[in-house]
DNA sequence: AAACAAAAATGGAACGTTCCAATTTTAATT
DNA sequence: AATTAAAATTGGAACGTTCCATTTTTGTTT
């Protein structure tokens, strides 16, 4: 801001001394005319301060271009307002737009947001969330990585540690979890597909290793079995475009008169359709795919994707109740819902 | 961990003590029967210690459960080892993956990255990087939101605090920036499309609003000069699928002759091929299609997308090598490759 | 105007670490 | 064994805030 036009003058050699002190709450007392003590309260938004002495010191604040210490206030007063949000892969276009959600909602709470990104390793985790525990976060939002343990997912919990898993359920732990309502997202996709009159379905793409594949495929199957003139397939792949592409060329192999596929999500569908426009096949009119997630591109594609929506501030919104305590319960299921479009 | 069986003895009312006390430097220097002093200088690695010494704390370390301080660390010493890396858009996949690539090489030069997100609006980054710099964070890496004022940029730059600004150059400021070498990575491209003997070419996508649209279309213009006998055609359009979709469709209309096409990037590429499929034509063999990013997805479309690859890697090491104080120069053009595919 | 209660303001201690100057231990040399 | 230098260790002060118990100011009632 103070331009030293007068550094030209003295001793050109001595480097301009490093930082002269910072700002503190003291000189900011003292230009305003109160204690240290009065400005804290001011800081902190205190309702003891009165409107005089509040304005005394946010002027003093202008003036001297005080930034508050919160390493100092954290260490003070054995509290943080940081809220790490750790997700497995921010590659994946579903983890980013959650991640970006739970951000919103997160800073919304009056909190910081900080994102880490563990590339699905659980070692990388640990890691990780060691080092932020060092920096006494108050909370984490954690989307496990495949492996973690259970216990150490307790233990990460303590008296002044929230912690709160989203997405995929850990298995043997009692954190609290948030996580979209799978198995009821495929069930009503599926008989959606099975309303169309189709007889010949498969569910497409993922694997055991992923949490969350068997509540889908359950979702599937119990649909599935309420109508015992349908029949069904499974093809498992990995979850990218490219597994979805084999999948449905290895479904269309084994069942030529296959009428309709339910993906494992967007992604699969994706390649399920890039497939399906190679062979002539038409998605929708020859062919039913839905996918899940409602990933912002599948609205736009050529023929836009039907799929099972979740709405990432849903699950934002719901990991932020339990962060303020609102709700005690250890599992909560988000609601989804099917959106229907051209395929 | 524990399971108080004996709660139900005494005192339901009494809530159990919130926290004893934590685990100090004091505990553990009790503990190995050294001084705090010794306690912190094993922590902070030094050479001064002897290996007894270490070997004692260590194990009192262990013992102790002992969980190190960072803000009482960073209060004491002024210094902190938090690096901010403040992204534009982290639905947008080139953005993710350069944030990966960032977190992981900050975090092997022994830093912590925190990865915040503005979805591309100043306000939003203000605020966010108002909060950051009372958390002393150490260093600022930064994709500039639209309308970032060099001035504010400027200031973010302390004796304590580092600024590097990516991807996206803003005028005016002399902030160390790390930029991909958009200009010749078109040019390159552009030529190899002129070398197919393409006489009809247009650049497809972006707009004035977008910093590095002028780099990249400098380039296209540079190749397209060198040969008078090509036409060019310049089509804008938003950087997404859509924009892909409505700029192709538009450029088909008004240039119903075209050879080949460079996009603004790899989004817009896909739009661009979308569209082309549903028209029956075959990107590469019939219309030469050329995007810019390499996302993971283009080496799996049905046709490969030729593009030019700018290597999170390589944007994520020049960062750290101005972190690390080795370049002092303003302006770091990382440069990209042609990648050369079906398209 | 005196008496009192409520509100506002205050100075010192404390948080857990690192820095520093000083002391103790160890090793090397005579 | 005495001397000296180097290495290792140490206790106290300091970082900038919040907490707390106390004091001062303000406002109300008698």
């Amino acid at each position: 801001m103070v331009n030293h036009t007068s550094s030209l003058n003295k001793s050109l050699k001595a480097s301009p001394q490093q930082d002269k002190k910072s700002v503190t709450v003291h000189d900011v007392a003292r230009v305003a005319g109160v204690s240290k003590s009065t400005v804290s309260l001011v800081l902190r938004g205190s309702e003891k301060a009165s409107t005089k002495a509040k304005d005394k010191v946010l002027k003093a604040i202008e003036e001297t271009g005080y930034v508050y210490n919160r390493d100092a206030a954290a260490m003070r007063s054995k509290s943080s307002d940081l809220v790490a949000i750790v997700i497995n892969d921010l590659t994946n276009p579903y983890s980013a737009k959650l991640a970006v959600a739970l951000e919103k909602h997160v800073r919304q709470l009056g909190l910081m947001a900080t994102l880490v990104n563990t590339s699905e390793d659980v070692e990388t985790q640990t890691q990780i969330v060691a080092k932020l525990k060092e920096y006494r976060v108050k909370a984490f939002i954690i989307c496990p990585a495949p492996n973690t343990e259970a216990q150490w997912l307790e233990e990460l919990q303590t008296m002044q540690t929230q912690v709160v898993s989203i997405m995929r359920q850990v298995s043997g732990s009692t954190i609290p979890c948030v996580l979209p309502d799978n198995e009821k997202g495929v069930y009503t996709a599926t008989k959606a597909l099975i309303k169309r009159g189709h007889k010949q379905i498969a569910f497409i793409g993922g694997d055991d290793a992923i949490s969350d594949y068997h509540q889908r495929l359950l979702g599937f199957n119990n649909a599935i079995n309420e109508h015992p003139d349908v029949s069904s397939w499974v093809f498992n792949s990995a979850t990218n475009r490219q597994g979805g592409r084999l999948a449905m060329s290895m479904c269309l192999e084994k069942v030529p008169s296959i009428e309709s596929v339910m993906c494992f999500n967007d992604i699969v569908a994706y390649g399920v359709m890039e497939y399906l426009a190679e062979q002539n096949i038409k998605p929708g009119s020859d062919i039913g795919v839905i996918g899940f997630d409602d990933l912002d591109d599948s609205k736009l594609m050529s023929v836009p994707l039907s799929t099972v929506k979740i709405d990432a501030d849903d699950i934002a919104k719901a990991v932020c109740e339990i962060l303020k305590g609102d709700k005690p319960e250890s599992l909560k299921q988000v609601p989804v819902s099917l959106i229907e479009r051209s395929s």
